[in-house]
DNA sequence: CTGAAAGCGCTTACAG
DNA sequence: CTGAAAGCGCTTACAG
């Protein structure tokens, strides 16, 4: 680098004011004026410090975003459109990739808010005393993608509701033993209000919840697998179908199955959670409560927006707003009804 | 925010030149004053302002890195494995994802210009001139993921030679119909190499090369589904294995296959390429060519912190260095040798 | 060991 | 319509 709106200014005989007016487009300035401006940018392939004019305006245009796994399809689908309605805004995208580590969140929050981000979208669940601090001393504009308790902006499904309607569609399929590979309960949504969804259904229908069919894992494939293992190994035969907390982990599921020779729907049901590409994969299809992701990445930004907004007029009394979008049972080739067949159970 | 430097050096009653010492713990201060900033600091709740700073030292620790398609598990776990090195490296990471739009690559080289970004990562393979012309103008540190005939530094693996090794290993298990589902002729490394080392490992092995069963896609599941759908429609029965250039259309192809009811590998045989999550999930495990993707986050980022480092010496002579890491052949359950039976073809 | 002051590259009242 | 000058929040020679 090395030319500067000075340099500019000096080869165009005009002042840097001038200049600084063609580049911004806002008051008006003289044809002639302009077209000398441009020529001398052009010629010096002058660009123009966001550095320095970020510090000027107070105003960085940057939006910094902490995701817990970049590697997980729905994560980086729901990035990929907040992305992309972002960069029509003029933003652009700070990423921090989290990996699972609580600490890491408090750094990353604090290398936004030293970059001066002018927005967080927060997508990790996790809290801790360092977060709800941070949080609660800095003002900063913030989207969370799940209700942490802390009275935030949020955008998000009602897990609780459609875990219960995940259930009580395999109920209703005529199961009565239902196994769930639920998510880590530390996580307050994906884990906690999934499971507590579960046992409300299993409730609601007198169905006794027995624990010995419920496993905690990370949302990961690999997990799914290791669980179905270890369900088949200590309760095989005692359930006749699975509910798990993501997708990822219901294919994970499905593959071990595969290799005991057990076939779905037709030897137990399966239900999934999230709708990510691997359930259109999977065969037999996976049926599943469909995030509507498309729509979690606009709303964030949009309420992103509107936050920043109030941020630059001092106005930020308002209370936290709340957007719970519409999740969908997509019924694909996973779940049997087996009212017919009374199930492999004894009872 | 509104607390500045300034505001901790009048609370500490020190100068702003020392609170910035006790902040980059450069030159010594004295254990009183060092304690007087960091409690005023505390109590102030004083988070500097990088942007500041970086405008001051002309560095801004950012890395802009360009990304084709953020929800291709490959590119996303590369992307992790760089956002990972670089941040113990102390760099931040702003992220563009292109969705396959040239134009869009220009528009956000200039934005990561303008940032300031000590360097930049190029995932994006196809050329135009406006790119051209922008990697000649500006020379800040770069590494692209593709031989793009530039000389520019590189990382990557021999594509050539890997697709060369996947279609010799069906040739070798006796398949001397080999369909291939090659990738997009205008992407330098992944398009054109992988299928140009298919045709030459079909030339070697004496089998005369057959464009009816040759079809190019996006890398992306749902276009290796559909143009398996034209294979099979158009050339059926007429090949004995495929080669795909990515995993996900391979995946896409055997999942096509077994809507026709073909079995993977007793029907036909598939070899795919990069080795990311999925050729793990699908049943048959897909043989593939494994791309070692944390070797490629990491020799990324090493080579960038060189060029970063010349820069800063104003040495920038140095010829462009090109890092080739080593493909491996994995072996799963995906292909069959066909010696033993003969093919089901006439020839 | 400590501090006053210049300057990084912009924008924006203010004056003309 | 145009320009001179102050200032955004830091760092860093330079002097003491």
């Amino acid at each position: 680098m090395g030319v500067k709106i000075k340099d500019v200014a000096r080869v165009a005989g005009v002042s840097v004011t001038s200049v600084s007016r063609v580049l911004n487009k806002g008051e008006h300035v003289s044809e002639k004026l302009e077209k000398k401006v441009r020529q001398a940018i052009e010629q010096l392939n002058y660009s123009p410090s966001l550095i320095a004019k970020s510090l000027k305006r107070n105003k960085t245009n940057l939006i910094g975003v902490i995701i817990p796994d970049i590697t997980s399809n729905f994560q980086a689908t729901i990035l990929s459109n907040i992305e992309e309605t972002l960069g029509r805004r003029g933003y652009n995208l700070l990423v921090s990739n989290i990996v699972e580590d609580t600490d890491k969140v408090v750094k990353y929050l604090n290398v936004f808010q030293e970059m001066r981000v002018d927005g967080i979208v927060l997508m990790h669940e996790k809290l801790n005393d360092h977060i709800r601090l941070f949080l609660e001393k800095n003002q900063i504009p913030l989207v969370v993608h799940a209700e942490l308790g802390l009275n935030l902006p949020t955008v998000m499904i009602d897990d609780f509701k459609a875990a219960y309607d995940a259930t009580a569609y395999l109920i209703r399929k005529g199961h009565r033993r239902i196994a769930m590979i639920a998510g880590d309960m530390r996580d307050l949504c994906a884990g906690r209000k999934r499971y507590e969804g579960y046992l409300a259904a299993c409730k609601d229908y007198g169905i006794t919840v027995d624990e010995s069919i419920i496993r905690f894992g990370d949302y990961k494939l690999a997990s799914g697998y290791r669980l179905m293992n270890e369900l088949l190994a200590e309760a095989g035969g005692s359930f006749t179908s699975v509910f798990a907390a993501s997708d990822d982990m219901a294919v994970g599921a499905i593959n071990c199955m595969a290799d005991h020779q057990l076939r779905v729907p037709d030897d137990i049901s399966v239900i999934g959670f999230d709708g990510n590409q691997m359930s259109d994969v999977i065969r037999p299809r996976l049926t599943t409560i469909q995030q509507p992701m498309d729509k979690i990445g606009q709303a964030t930004v949009e309420l992103l927006m509107e936050l920043i907004e109030q941020n630059d007029h001092a106005q930020r009394s308002h209370p936290a707003r709340t957007i719970v979008l519409e999740h969908e049972l997509v019924e694909k080739a996973s779940c049997r009804d087996i009212h017919e067949r009374g199930g492999f159970l004894k009872s």
